[in-house]
DNA sequence: CCTGGATTTGGAATAGTTCTAATTCGCTCT
DNA sequence: AGAGCGAATTAGAACTATTCCAAATCCAGG
């Protein structure tokens, strides 16, 4: 399991590894994402922060999350059609999409299994980044 | 390799299976995906399509292409923000997405692989369909 | 303290998709 | 063949998610 949290000193230098400042807008941001591990929408999030930060604009949670996820302290999901959803989990990991209920949950994947699956790519291929997705049904799960 | 054509009725008996009528627009629809085995977007497909039936509308674009997706002779991409696209390519397989040209590429999936993928799965989760896209860069490929 | 560049903000603009209401199509029943 | 009827098509309006923009604000370095 990785560092669920930062210091707020370890967070403000990723962030100026890739050239960008810290800020309070940021920190809370990234503070929301923390505090619920869940795949929100950028409006959810921009929910979640605005109370404890009433005053931040919608266009700033964009910009904040834009900026989390270009210096990989959070990940990007896109399994459909809609908008797109904010995954702080940065352990290898899969997504089960659960049809009836819509949820989503976070499969561990054991070490092995991306070397498998990176297996099969005929030669010229190079991947960097390799996304399951599961879709179906979920008993009874969280 | 599953069968690239369809004949008519066989066509016209996938959509009557889900309680959809055949029409010479779905037909065109379908035609155009699979004469060009890609991932256009329905946008693209419009494009496509108008060339043999220039009346048609981009609603009924995306009607079809909806049609299609439900009697599962075409299957539906999201990997990435930004419009949905369309894959013609009903046989296991995976894609790759070149980061570098945007381009995507279908990766053919040995049996077993989706087997060994699913084993991964606690108990209480059942998969319907698993999808697996790959990010880098593909040299010198179609 | 001053300056310049980064950041935030609210609103306007855009892209992609879905919705709506009117028309047309094409079975089915006679 | 004609009538009736639900399904499909059409054009355009509406909607949602995101990006863009210009003005105001912030902040680190000199």
């Amino acid at each position: 399991m990785a560092a669920i949290t930062e210091t707020p000193e370890a967070f403000a230098q990723k962030l100026a590894d890739i050239g960008l400042r810290n800020t309070p807008q940021r920190e809370v941001v990234y503070g929301v994402l923390m505090k619920k591990q869940d795949h929100p929408t950028a409006d959810e999030v921009y929910v979640r922060v605005k109370q404890e930060m009433p005053t931040i604009s919608l266009a700033t949670v964009y910009n904040c999350l834009e900026a989390l996820v270009q210096c990989k302290l959070v990940r990007v999901v896109n399994f459909e059609r809609g908008p797109t959803r904010y995954c702080p989990n940065l352990n290898p990991h899969a997504h089960f999409h659960d049809e009836a209920t819509g949820a989503t949950y976070d499969i561990d994947l054991p070490d092995g299994v991306l070397t498998q699956v990176n297996a099969v790519l005929p030669k010229g291929y190079d991947a960097k980044s390799i996304e399951i997705i599961f879709r179906g049904s979920a008993a009874n799960k969280r």
